[in-house]
DNA sequence: GCTAATTTGTTCGTATGTATC
DNA sequence: CGATACATACGAACAAATTAG
């Protein structure tokens, strides 16, 4: 599955969302999600990295991971059950 | 507007939602506030109490109330605005 | 079937940024 | 301007479901 290397910069730079109207951290990461799952480069059924491995992958913490698969979830782009994963939900109609 | 004045027996009773089943904490205060809000008890445009006070009515973290909050506002039932508060939503339809 | 590891769920506390009053 | 209020963000601990061995 892809993979998105985002990494910041510098650890110490914890609010750059604020300093420019930048788009808040989680945000991003759902955008980014989102961006996979409609160019097909993540599929219905395909499973998302854990979120000790997204925290890793996107340098933010587990709080952030999973306020944003909540997100996701709420938008119906994902499922996730406790103990299994996220998973790439099937689109409806 | 009404304040359910619930309130855990011991602070240290951390996890009982987990204990036997139990509705989580932000969902009791979901559950709570929907219910006023249906009952007529809050009406579309009242304003609810910060998160501060919030906190202290439910006896839970800023982070739960924050929570709890985002949801209802999710399903339409609030608005909430940085700087102003929590407001309850005028119904659709 | 049991146990350990993995993974998500719930919860707390705290700090800082931004908008409004 | 100062106080108030919400927004974003970090880290950590423990619960519960699932999976792996």
């Amino acid at each position: 599955m892809r993979v998105l290397g985002w990494q910041p910069e510098r650890a110490d730079e914890r609010w750059p969302a604020m300093n420019h109207r930048r788009k808040p951290l989680y945000e991003q990461v759902v955008d980014d999600i989102t961006t996979s799952i409609q160019a097909g480069t993540l599929k219905p059924g395909d499973k998302l990295p854990s979120i000790a491995q997204l925290t890793v992958q996107y340098g933010i913490s587990n709080t952030m991971i999973k306020f944003a698969l909540r997100i996701l979830g709420e938008r119906g782009l994902i499922e996730t059950h406790q103990g299994k994963g996220s998973f790439v939900a099937s689109p409806p109609q």
